[in-house]
DNA sequence: AGCGTAACGAAACTGCAGAACCGTTTACCC
DNA sequence: GGGTAAACGGTTCTGCAGTTTCGTTACGCT
């Protein structure tokens, strides 16, 4: 009824449809990028009727806003290393590894490019940050109990901090950041917060 | 000839012309967003006919590169404080201001969206930022002259640290950043560059 | 001032993204 | 294993972004 399609008979061939629809799109996606991201193309590669994609995804950003969920949702694990500036640098590297890649760079790229035209997709791609930030808070977190960052860091802000410079590389040159300037981010995100560069004035952002 | 139109006779007619466009592509972007740019609707507002519209800018990627082109031309200009914390707060807050004004921030948001999809356009936004950073390096580099930050240091990644966070902040949440995050990214940098994160490639270890 | 043509503008045209229709397949429940 | 309707898919249609055409205006040069 007013249940949106897929919805209600998710298994067999309703799940195939969605595996292969998605398939295609971060291929296109990752070879001739957001630009020529064409329904119609999806649909013959992904050997689905056009119809099919229309009426499930409605429209490109509907589609990037899927794929971006699907994205988030197999989230790569993380270990800590034990200490901050180790965390930091993992989390440095697995956001270069995902701007290098084909198919997350142009991903995000895409989303990114997507949220000022669609609101689903600019909550979507708030949700993707907010759960990578919660992720390494806890991080974080840890390195000011064990004393290593002054007491009122702003924990959710380093995090952004490391993310932020690798993201602005991407989107501005179109290319992705090297290692080195992963480490770079994480180096410095370390060291403003131990300086207290983040434990300021409270933060009003959030809560 | 061969010339593009607006360029052989740039006086008069064609510069009203121009100013219209841009100014009524402007107020919409402001207004509606980057999705609800059509250039019909520029055309109409502008009091101008679609036909040159689509003759002169071809379509919303080319109107938006001209605007960018447009903006990065009357650049603001930056007085020095006298002290590099000063500068890289001045510079924040420039670039807050920046992202919070409805004009140039629908503008920013709307060229970041475009650069995926257009050649010209990420050229046009490269040299925006490319220039944006050649204005503030001098400050950072005298910085270093005056013994306060590590010789070696990279002083664009200092400058581009500054503008990052609030960069992906405008671009992420949709929401342009308080004047609070300007000055905590604007502290965050320069404690990073005076600790040598911008210095080489090997750690900080006194030394 | 007069001329050549660059640039503008209104209207008619075209191509294609996206919607509508409807018959076919198949997932889910008993 | 049979019934029901959810979801699929081929075809056709439509609305509109973008193009073409051609007559009009006025910029810049001498």
């Amino acid at each position: 009824m007013s249940a949106r399609p897929g919805t209600v008979r998710p298994g067999g061939r309703t799940a195939r449809v969605r595996t292969a629809v998605l398939r295609a799109a971060g291929d296109i996606l990752a070879e001739h990028g957001f630009a020529h991201l064409d329904l119609a193309d999806v649909a013959r590669r992904a050997g689905v009727g056009k119809t099919t994609v229309y009426r499930r995804w409605g429209s490109v950003t509907g589609l990037v806003t899927d794929l971006l969920a699907e994205l988030a949702h197999d989230a790569a694990p993380h270990r800590e290393t034990g200490s901050l500036p180790g965390d930091l640098r993992a989390y440095a590297l697995l956001v270069q590894r995902e701007a290098a890649d084909a198919r997350q760079g142009a991903l995000l790229r895409a989303v990114v490019a997507a949220a000022p035209c669609d609101g689903r997709t600019a909550a979507a791609l708030r949700r993707f940050f907010e759960v990578r930030v919660e992720e390494w808070v806890p991080c974080v977190e840890q390195g000011v109990a064990r004393g290593e960052l002054p007491a009122g860091t702003d924990a959710a802000a380093v995090v952004r901090a490391v993310s932020a410079p690798l993201h602005q590389e991407l989107l501005t040159t179109g290319v992705a950041p090297a290692p080195h300037a992963a480490e770079c981010a994480a180096r410095a995100a370390y060291a403003a917060a131990v300086a207290g560069a983040y434990a300021g004035a409270a933060p009003v952002t959030g809560r």
